[in-house]
DNA sequence: TAGATTGTTAATCGATTAACAATC
DNA sequence: TAGATTGTTAATCGATTAACAATC
C-alpha cells in the first residue's frame, strides 16, 4: 500500500535505472544495500535515492539499508510491469523490424500482440513469431482485444494520420520513433519520444564543445 | 561570434528540436517567427526560448522576431553539425544493421566510417554501401584516421571490454544502445545513453498510473 | 546499548517563468 | 512616432543536497 504523493517526472525516469542495478545486484548475490553503496555504485546522492523511494512508501530498514528483492520487486509493481500491458508497432521497416526482434517487450512490461505494415513485400513475413499484418486490417484487429500502446516506427510524414486513426481504435499511448511531435497532435495521449537523431545531435554538441575548451 | 556562457544540460538537450522545427519552418517557405509564435508550436513559453537562444547570442531583433534561415544556421553551427565528426558502429545484428541503413548520420553532423562485428556470417556482408568489417581489424582501422564516436550495439557483457579498447583507439565519446551503464567506466568519456527499454517502461509506469487516476 | 542508516524536514541550487526596459 | 518583440533582470518554481531526529 504505497503512499503515491505527487511524483515528478524526474524521478520516474530513475526508476527503470533502479530496476536494472537491483536486478544486477540481485543477480550476483547481495541481499540487502544501504542508499550509500547504491548511491556510489550509480553516481547518485545517497538522499536523492532515499528521497526517490520515498515518494512510493518505506521500503527499507533503519541501520540496515534496503532489502534488494522487495526494493526490485516494489519497483517493479510501482512501474505496473506485472500489468500485462499490450502493444502494437507499425511499420516493419528495418527499424521496426529491429525492434520487434531485439526489445525485451516483457521485461518492460508489454506483450507485443502484432505488426502492421502496408507494403506487400512485408505482408505475410514472419517476426519473431507474428506474422506482419495487412495495416488496412489494423480496425478490425484492435476491435476484438484492448490495445494500450502503438509504436510508431513508420516513415514521419503518416505518423500523424496513424495516430489519428489508432486514437480512433482506442490506443492511447505511443512509443514514438519517428522525427514527429506527435505530441501536440492531442493533450490525451501519452507520448514517449525517441528521437534518435536528436540524441545524436547532443553529442555532436558534446565533441564540438570540447574542442573550445 | 556567438558568446557562450555557461550553457545547462537542459538547453542543450532542446537544440535539436529547435533545428527541426525551424527547418520544417524554412520548408514551409517561412521566413520570420516571434518567439510568440514558436513557443505556440512547440509547446514552450516564449520566455524560455528567449532565454535559451540567449545562451548563445543575439539572434533576434527586437519589434521584428526572428530569421529562420540564420536562427537555424545558428543552432547548426552551436551545435557543430557542419565539423564533420566521424563514427564506426560496432555490432551488425538486427539493431546494428537497422540504424546504419536507417540512421541520417550526416543530417546530426557525422559520417559513418565503418561498421564492424565478430560473426564469420556477417564480415564481408554490405550495409548501405559500407562493408561489415571484422572487429579484429579495429585498432588498424583507428591507426589511420580520427574516429570521434563509437557506437555500441554489440551484447551488453561486451560492452566495457569494447569501451575500453576503443578508448585507447583514441575514441573519446560514444552512442551506447546497450543497457551497461558505461558512463561509469571512465569520467573522460562523453556518453549517450539510449536505453530503449528504460523508455518503454516510462510508458508502463504512465500507463499503470493512469489506471489509477 | 551503541552504531548504522533510514525517513523527513530544511537549505541550496538550478531551471523556468514573468516583467519590463531597450530598441528595431 | 507607435507597435511589436527582443534581450535581460528579477521572481517563482521545482529538484537536489544537506542535516538530523527517529529507530532498527
Amino acid at each position: 500500500m504505497p503512499k503515491r504523493r505527487y511524483v515528478s517526472p524526474a524521478v520516474i525516469r530513475r526508476l527503470p535505472r533502479y530496476h536494472r542495478f537491483l536486478g544486477r545486484l540481485i543477480e550476483n548475490g547481495v541481499e540487502r544495500i544501504s542508499s550509500k553503496e547504491l548511491s556510489s555504485m550509480m553516481n547518485l546522492t545517497a538522499s536523492q535515492i532515499r528521497q526517490d523511494f520515498n515518494c512510493f512508501g518505506e521500503f527499507g530498514q533503519q541501520g540496515y539499508g534496503y532489502e534488494t528483492k522487495r526494493l526490485h520487486n516494489e519497483i517493479g509493481e510501482i512501474m505496473g510491469l506485472d500489468r500485462g500491458f499490450t502493444a502494437v508497432l507499425i511499420g516493419a521497416g528495418n527499424l521496426g523490424k529491429a525492434f520487434a526482434k531485439h526489445i525485451d517487450f516483457n521485461a518492460a512490461g508489454f506483450t507485443l500482440e502484432a505488426v502492421f505494415d502496408n507494403s506487400p513485400e512485408q505482408i505475410g513475413m514472419q517476426i519473431s513469431g507474428l506474422v506482419i499484418r495487412d495495416v488496412s486490417a489494423l480496425e478490425e484487429f484492435c476491435s476484438s482485444r484492448k490495445i494500450d500502446t502503438g509504436i510508431l516506427c513508420l516513415p514521419g510524414e503518416a505518423a500523424a494520420a496513424m495516430v489519428t486513426r489508432m486514437m480512433s481504435c482506442g490506443i492511447k499511448s505511443f512509443w514514438n520513433f519517428t522525427h514527429e511531435d506527435i505530441s501536440l497532435i492531442s493533450p490525451d495521449i501519452i507520448v514517449e519520444n525517441v528521437h534518435l537523431t536528436d540524441g545524436l545531435m547532443v553529442l555532436c554538441y558534446q565533441l564540438n564543445d570540447a574542442l573550445k575548451g
